[in-house]
DNA sequence: GGTTTTTTTAAGCCAATTTTAAGTTTCAGC
DNA sequence: GCTGAAACTTAAAATTGGCTTAAAAAAACC
């Protein structure tokens, strides 16, 4: 599990860095808000601990940063306030918890694995490259731009991609998408994998089913 | 929203579940920890409350069980207890808040609010763009005007606004809303969605509302 | 108990999706 | 390079599903 804290107090921050990796956490470190946010887009975290008061960019706009490009990570806020105003406020930025200081490293500790567990759990998304598909909200999307499909088109893509790396037959895909169960000498596969391949190529995300001839299709990561 | 309530005293389960559903909630009751457990791994809820001290499995237990099978569901518990060990007792086990033996009535609606608003998404508020949504009072604003709604479309609003940004299918607003939950053809959700895109549409709040054809609706900010 | 408001049902219409079908292009093997 | 099979593209037909309306049923209010 991988953690970014983003905070500026040296103190605090080691002793983070400390208790945590104690636990068996990887943890970076960043002293102000925007380095924190570079490292928040250019790497990937399972959790980020951020401190509401920073420099250069406060706490709340990095994380309604974060949001804004489409991430879900879970983040926690530390903060000296804890009027309901101001918790409402981090909630509605995008935070996931807050925990004010002073706190119980302890309490910490269980707050970060009730994180970790919700969303680990709650995140069933399917994944090609760049490209994610949200089979509980029938969502697609490439990069940060959502891709809007039909039921069909959804359902095609989605098994092309929980098959992905392995050739996808087309009587495997008519009878997955279509429930077909007998030969017909149909072209819908034809049709809706143009379908597709326009959409997804206007989204920027060309190339991505290849043809395997006589066979099928296939969808390669890389 | 629905919620279930798992409570052995009668009084209690009582006091909450019609005050709740005074406030618009669907409200379902267990009496003991097996057939809560069962409730709860059978239907799909917004937040669940449970005592501590239930009869057949105790409430630790249902909320390990719960948790085991994956779910991310809020739990709030309710206990006489309140040491700091019992309080990260609650949350290993996988409970998101506790609440205090006596309690005020306004203070559990309060948590349960929060609850409903972080898990939900990060940056969830009830508001979408400058629609503004107070489940307290059950007012709906734009920008400076009221929008009556009937009970049923504010929750049928409220769940969408809740949702925002991603696709509330048909199913889950059957459920949720309405708490139905077997298969019917009804035709409720698309009246009441031309009720309320009708009343939003004169209040100057057109085309929150889209369609998302073969799976149900979505509100986008923008 | 009657009146008003809210909720649900049902039916026809229209638009988006899905399928069919036909013409065009690409590719592998000769 | 030729040829035939497979895949691609396009347009039009068929189907499905959502929207709207009106009226019936249920609930809330006096």
């Amino acid at each position: 599990m991988r953690l970014l804290i983003i905070e500026d107090e040296p103190g605090i921050a080691g002793f983070l860095k400390d208790g945590l990796e104690e636990e068996y956490f990887a943890v970076d470190v960043a002293y102000d808000g925007k380095s924190g946010l570079d490292h928040a887009m250019t790497n990937e975290y399972d959790l980020i601990i951020i401190d509401w008061m920073i420099p250069v960019i406060s706490g709340i706009e990095v994380c309604r940063q974060i949001r804004k490009s489409g991430s879900v990570v879970p983040i926690m806020f530390l903060t000296a306030k804890d009027t309901l105003e101001d918790v409402l406020f981090g909630l509605e930025a995008g935070a996931n918890d807050y925990i004010k200081k002073p706190f119980a490293f302890e309490e910490l500790l269980a707050r970060i694995r009730v994180q970790l567990r919700s969303k680990h759990q709650g995140d069933d998304s399917l994944r090609a490259g760049h490209l994610n598909i949200n089979p509980g909200t029938h969502q697609v999307f490439y990069e940060t731009s959502e891709i809007t499909l039909t039921p069909k088109e959804f359902a095609l893509l989605e098994y092309l991609v929980r098959n992905k790396e392995k050739v996808c037959t087309r009587s495997r895909i008519i009878e997955h998408v279509w429930d077909i169960h007998f030969d017909s000498d149909t072209s819908v596969i034809d049709v809706y994998i143009t379908f597709l391949r326009r959409k997804l190529e206007h989204a920027g995300c060309g190339n991505l089913i290849q043809t395997i001839r006589g066979v099928g299709y296939i969808i390669r990561e890389s």
